[in-house]
DNA sequence: CCTATCTGTAAGTGATAGCTTACGTAAGCG
DNA sequence: CGCTTACGTAAGCTATCACTTACAGATAGG
């Protein structure tokens, strides 16, 4: 139960994947990110804790506002994780290869 | 909302994702899946047909018992999934370090 | 100061999702 | 043919989770 898979659980939610979509392209205020989404502020602001808790956002102050931000680093994290599948998918496919013969 | 969203919607769940990863070392029955893992028998089933139906896992008749095995192009595009989110971070990444001179 | 703006948090609610037990079905074996 | 094995599905329960409204704290500005 490594990090990364927090990461993935928390990247699940459609909506908090859009308020993620949203500040990979450039950092948002919560207000700013909430005025584009269907959602309140509140919970705007709660799917960011979340994604700030696992690493993938990163927030500093402005004044009254929160400006949020993608963390490239989580996100390489969660690349990383995904890869070790897919290197282990293709070592048992080249395992099944040779067995076939 | 692409068919990849869905997939990684799939592997959100822990217990779920434990059966991915045990179908990408080698090809099991549900069964053989089941006696490794601790739930039931036919939650095991249900995790299997939602990986199935998300393209992650394929399977195929063995007498009486079904063999699962991992899809390396149902994972493939999952990957290609999240790394169009790490282009697009590394190209904001590039554009602020413009503006920032 | 007093006020307005922006945000985080608490409490409560409704819906979803994963789990279990019980049942039905198809394929091998004596 | 019974009988066993292996699996999928239906029904029901419980817990989690995302959302809302209400409230509290912090910062800028007149």
């Amino acid at each position: 139960m490594t990090n990364a898979d927090l990461k993935l659980e928390a990247l699940a939610d459609p909506t908090r994947r859009r308020v993620f979509e949203l500040v990979i392209d450039q950092p948002l205020s919560v207000g700013a990110l909430a005025s584009t989404l269907p959602v309140s502020r509140p919970a705007v602001s709660q799917h960011l804790r979340v994604l700030k808790e696992v690493g993938l956002v990163t927030d500093r102050a402005e004044g009254t506002r929160r400006i949020y931000a993608a963390s490239p680093s989580g996100l390489a994290e969660l690349r990383a994780y995904l890869d070790t599948f897919w290197q282990r998918s293709l070592a048992a496919f080249a395992t099944a290869a040779e067995e076939q013969t």
